[in-house]
DNA sequence: CTAACTGCAAATGGTTTGCAGGTTG
DNA sequence: CAACCTGCAAACCATTTGCAGTTAG
């Protein structure tokens, strides 16, 4: 299902509002292609409308993560960042604390080794908001 | 090796000075059993004296985590917390969403998976760094 | 002695919130 | 037209920082 059609289909349910603020986050969220913080999506509503408050870029991508539109992604930093879920399925995210790249990762990739985990730990995971430091394959080279 | 002589060996290896605030904070997290946020530390602090200031006990806690004799948990809230490694070798964390409660798990205990998954991802992770957020044992069961 | 540490007070800064007015459905 | 949403401005609040005085080694 595309974005578009998944977003009007849950806020109706939900009996939410169709805005234009929302509309334009959701429409930048898909141009950006990597994890951005609230201020880099924010300078890119601005580009579009100046009268757009960032506490509404807030409220919006609080929405977008209930419908697992979006992730967000703690960086470590004070600031965390945000990316679109492509497929609208849960992912996890890698950020390497030597060059800052952030990848994500489809459960799926990793369902035989999470369900293990899980079972070893007698632990439910919320995988959807794991966030693994460390060194990417680049880095760890070095 | 006792917390008390590792932590001797650390600061004299860096320089660092012995003081009794210092000493406090680690007398004190050797005392509480669950994890703590800065708060709870320093009210026990202040039960031995008021003159010390939470600024310090930050300083410490964030000296005592360089020497691995503490690790710090993102609990969700806004408060992190801290517990003592008893063993002094990393941890990751498990944070039940359901009850609150905290588990520490030794990584040689995930040895094989983390090994595993770390291939798949081929990404280094830090594992003292990580903790999971889901359901503990007892409430995944409800 | 002197570099390191502490207490104090103030700043930080990303995020949240209360509210009056504007919009959506 | 009623509930929902937005912009604005102010509050939040855990954590950090600058600095002058204190202390460990």
């Amino acid at each position: 299902m595309s974005c578009e059609k998944l977003f009007f289909e849950e806020m109706k349910k939900r009996g939410y509002r169709i805005t234009p603020q929302r509309e334009m986050v959701l429409a930048i969220m898909h141009k950006l292609e990597e994890p951005s913080t609230v201020e880099d999506i924010f300078s890119h509503v601005q580009d579009i409308s100046k009268s757009v408050d960032i506490s509404t870029v807030y409220r919006t991508l609080e929405l977008l993560q209930e419908f697992n539109l979006v992730s967000e992604i703690d960086t470590g930093d004070r600031q965390a960042k945000f990316v679109l879920v492509h497929d609208h399925s849960p992912h996890l995210h890698l950020v390497c604390k030597s060059c800052g790249k952030i990848s994500g990762i489809h459960l799926q990739n990793i369902k035989s080794f999470s369900g293990e985990l899980e079972n070893q730990l007698d632990f439910q995971i919320d995988w959807q908001d794991v966030t693994f430091h460390g060194l990417c394959s680049t880095c760890k080279q070095k």
